[in-house]
DNA sequence: TAAATGATTGACTAATCAGTCAATATATCC
DNA sequence: GGATATATTGACTGATTAGTCAATCATTTA
């Protein structure tokens, strides 16, 4: 009954990412879900909150992909962590491309989408911040440390997504190490 | 007389970072450079030019700030790049802002944009290749270390303006000695 | 000064948009 | 099966859009 709302999200996010978001009518949104224009105004009060609920629903998939905590030590979880998010931007390029979109949007109202953001970076963020107290990282903002983190491995992936004769493993060990030789202390 | 294109671009460049590019029509671009909407189709033959174009001054502007080669040193020179790119970015929020937008537009066409951004990039590009065949840099694409580069300096400037109590100074270095820690051979 | 060339104007058009709502279809309950 | 409640529909509205064009204004030339 409800996967009604999954559908209109997931035929918004198609056609945000093709078109633009401001471009991607609402109509245009219920076609491609198989409904009637009306219904979207059903699950969704308006137009901005469709966006925000498409962006939530985009991190929550995320968080998900990512995993939890699988090792005590600093440079393997790392390790993990990089590659586990490396492979869910390649194997979800609507969603990596729609979140890039989403976040350099200037009517975004941060405020909105900071609770979502933080909850995930929250978990990221503890775990360089221990690092750090345990004097593995260098003495630095923990929070640059994180978007660093989160920006490389955006821009990894783009980098593996357009140069497919790159061998993937390699690369994303090395932009991994790239990013340890910068951050560990000494 | 033709100082008239120079405004429309100037207004189109603040709507289009205030209200995002599409949501922003021409009308409103001319009310705000002081002319007839007509006008706007005089200088540039429609909307989309326009937004090209404005690209396009944007990019030239950052190439412009950034300078030439001061030193024969990489690590000095790549410090001095860093610093004025950083200050760039700081001293032009509404042109960084908008680079970041057109960027992540999908309705972008990347083969008009490439010309631009590759002509810039190509004196980078050029200045990291000659260092790999030094054997100061590590042995890894080029290209990604020049995104890297671009990325990490992006990213330290939105971090500096959000967080001002941050010394300044001290945080462009730091951040510099992370890319170098990371992308140095040995 | 008068004619010619070019720049500027803004009312206008046809298309598109977000969101509404009365009518219709489907589901639930007794 | 009949009655009530809920979900869905799509034609419609008022507002807004990119782009046009005939008329006006400014500048240059002869």
């Amino acid at each position: 009954m409800s996967d009604k709302r999954e559908k209109i999200l997931e035929a918004a996010l198609k056609l945000f990412t093709e078109k633009g978001i401001d471009s991607t009518s609402t109509g245009s949104i219920a076609k491609e879900a198989g409904i009637a224009t009306g219904t979207v105004f059903n699950y969704f009060s308006n137009k901005e909150e469709l966006i925000k609920e498409c962006f939530i629903n985009v991190k929550k998939r995320l968080r998900e992909g990512l995993g939890g905590i699988e090792s005590d030590d600093f440079v393997e979880q790392t390790k993990f962590y990089w590659k586990a998010a490396i492979e869910w931007f390649l194997d979800h390029t609507i969603e990596t491309s729609f979140i890039n979109m989403y976040q350099h949007d200037p009517k975004v109202n941060n405020g909105t989408s900071l609770s979502v953001i933080t909850e995930m970076s929250k978990l990221i963020m503890a775990f360089f911040e221990q690092a750090r107290a345990e004097g593995i990282l260098k003495d630095f903002s923990v929070e640059y440390f994180c978007l660093l983190a989160n920006d490389s491995t955006i821009l990894a992936a783009q980098f593996l997504a357009e140069n497919p004769d790159v061998d993937k493993e390699k690369f994303i060990e090395s932009t991994c190490s790239f990013f340890l030789d910068g951050v560990l202390n000494k």
